[in-house]
DNA sequence: TGCCGCGATGTTATGCTATAACGTATTGGA
DNA sequence: TCCAATACGTTATAGCATAACATCGCGGCA
């Protein structure tokens, strides 16, 4: 059965190896720390490592995380069909809740409607602790 | 009557200068930036900007958008009284429009709730056009 | 086949963003 | 007065991202 780590097959390497590396991590990863982790595969420089991000942002095969300046392979094969993508982001354990909610979008939408503002991306990630963290805490 | 650009009076030198800086701009203000309008008053090192980026943050006063590494004064002099705060961000002109939405800040703590994740901070930033420069390009 | 155009790649250099580490100065209360 | 907390100044360094340019490889197409 298919599940969120099999990989389109017209990916060109570079784009292969650096997904590759976001889906074999527990946490999101810097661009300097995907390279680092493929150096071993011939990548040198972060160009390589930008660009190819680049393209699986565009794809939707990754998601940047603005307030860490970090990526994360997606975590739902689909959800690039889906508008806005919410992350829920553990600042214990570090791990990434990828979802999306219809009535947010929705309630966006409306604001943007009233505004007249035409929205192209959002942005949003909430900080906090897990469960799992908030448990070992207690 | 008083008016955003008010204040407080308890604000260090430094912390006065950055956000006099935010406050006098048309849009957001990477550090850096801030640190080249206040070379005059004598600020010479980012850190000096930062520290003072750092209280006014904190203390509400101003924002910092994650999806351009920069900051903005806040629009609402009583707005850190509020939970979640958006930003709708036009790519045209770069004006920033402060808002807060008590049903998306809701129907965040419903998901949270459900995850068992506790909430320390929310980002949300929607990047887009804004009705006058939709306008504009038509 | 041979040419061309386009997108991906490789490489070097550079620019922008943010913090570590250290010492001094100022402030405000015990 | 003394102390502790906070702010400040400065240098160095770490971390994130892109500019610019040359090259390569694969498709379409004459
Ligand atoms: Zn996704
Ligand atoms: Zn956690
Ligand atoms: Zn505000
Ligand atoms: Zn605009």
């Amino acid at each position: 059965m298919a599940h969120s780590h099999d990989v389109p097959g017209d990916l060109t390497r570079n784009q292969g190896l650096v997904l590759g590396a976001l889906n074999h991590s527990t946490g999101p990863l810097s661009a300097y720390d995907i390279l680092d982790k493929l150096r071993a595969d011939g990548l040198r420089a972060p160009l390589q490592v930008y660009r190819a991000l680049d393209k699986l942002v565009e794809r939707g095969l990754a998601h940047r995380l603005e307030s860490l300046n970090a990526f994360v392979a997606c975590a739902d094969e689909h959800c690039h069909r889906k508008g806005l993508i919410a992350f829920a982001i553990c600042e214990g354990c570090g791990k990434v809740d990828e979802f999306a909610d219809a009535v947010i979008e929705e309630r966006l939408g409306d604001w943007a409607g009233a505004k007249g503002f035409k929205v192209e991306r959002t942005t949003m990630e909430i900080r906090g602790k897990c469960a799992v963290c908030l448990k070992a805490a207690a």
